[in-house]
DNA sequence: TAGGCTCTACACCGAGCGATGTAGAACGCA
DNA sequence: TGCGTTCTACATCGCTCGGTGTAGAGCCTA
């Protein structure tokens, strides 16, 4: 609809997103009054539907504006961090603190739709959600799941299913371990948890006591080859 | 306020609190007319203000009401399965399968709001979040996090941080590593993701070749005792 | 039986909101 | 310069919603 035609000029547009985008986040879909996004945008509230149809696909074009922005700079962050391994338990805490990192740069207020996302579940069309989990948190999910796949293929990592470590890593690193999830929290806090992440990523918490070790290590021996 | 005296029949209370936890749910504070609640509790709209003072009131009550009925049947669950250790991997598994059955049990209203209370969390006093935290999310993983650190003294698991390692186990057994959270999944795919998150659990995913393994064998043996 | 609660049905108010209409100003392009 | 598009300001409509008032019916207890 809007993207087939975008009439209108586009600093208006972008404006007008730009206001939405603060607004849905601090206050939810149905706050958020058209209104308010007029004046936080510095436009009439008449431009509005000038670019849009629809309180509904205004919304919609912020979910996809929004996650296009937050999957980009994710992936970019995935190659940098991810590209050359170094020492790999150092360059993934590296990756969940540069993850963490977005939590409180100008992207803050696309997580906050991402819960708004969450919660408007049953009144928004199946179809945009399946794009809206394509075009981001699954397309970074694929992302991340080649890179680990990348490490497993040279030894470093044993990976049955790509995707769904990098699902296991991506929650082990995520603010959900963090109490205060609005806050910004001081770096030692969040260090620490991502730390302890990527450590439960890498080692689990089994008990590997000597006897099973050296089990372990005749049967790792016997196989070998 | 509404705890102070429980004015009104409790019934009636009971009946709009369970409607109001069905509306709620589906959709979020502001979309949930008082009228529409009413009609789903079978009662006057004049009687919800019998018994609540407010909107705000009634969601709070709400919140409360759904985070004790869901944090009660969690802390059992974990008693239940992590009370005597037969096999750990599979006992761990069959708690996160209990607690996915929850999702699609009569309490999944109950998960709705709490993505409602993730969205709506700007919009909520500071005081009544730290509440529901406490008894909600944060009683069930301390109690969690108790029957860990228990498995751990017995010497199966090495775990540093037990509230820590809680989060990490209801994260990787969450519903969080499912593509569609809406529709009643198979259990065979359900069954496999919970293996997958518990058995990342407690062994991780690094590899643990041959030499690696040798020399941490030799390293038990030397520091044993 | 009488008095006090509670519930119900219904009407009402004021406010906010989504959406549309309109007339004129501003701007860009031929 | 002139035409078409877009933006603005303002007014308006219809609807919903939170919250209140009121009068009467049902129920329990003293």
């Amino acid at each position: 609809m809007t993207k087939d035609r975008p009439s209108g000029q586009p600093d208006k547009r972008r404006a007008i997103i730009s206001g939405a985008v603060t607004l849905f986040a601090r206050d939810g879909y149905t706050r958020a009054s058209l209104d308010a996004i007029a004046a936080e945008a510095g436009v009439s509230n008449r431009t509005i539907y000038n670019h849009f149809t629809d309180k509904a696909d205004l919304f919609q074009a912020v979910i996809q504006e929004s996650t296009q922005r937050v999957a980009d700079t994710m992936v970019d962050l995935i190659d940098r961090h991810l590209g050359k391994i170094i020492d790999l338990e150092s360059d993934l805490a590296d990756l969940g603190l540069a993850f963490l990192s977005l939590l409180t740069s100008d992207l803050a207020p696309h997580f906050a739709i991402v819960r708004q996302i969450n919660a408007e579940t049953e009144h928004i069309p199946p179809t945009a959600l399946e794009l809206w989990q394509d075009t981001g948190p699954g397309r970074v999910k694929h992302h991340l799941a080649g890179r680990l796949r990348e490490i497993a293929d040279r030894g470093q990592l044993v990976i049955d299913d790509p995707a769904r470590a990098a699902g296991h890593l991506m929650l082990l690193v995520s603010a959900e371990n963090l109490r205060d999830r609005a806050t910004p929290h001081d770096r030692a806090e969040v260090t620490t948890m991502v730390a302890a992440g990527v450590h439960a990523f890498l080692h689990g918490y089994e008990q590997r006591d000597e006897q099973d070790l050296k089990k372990r290590a005749s049967h790792a021996t016997r196989t070998a080859h």
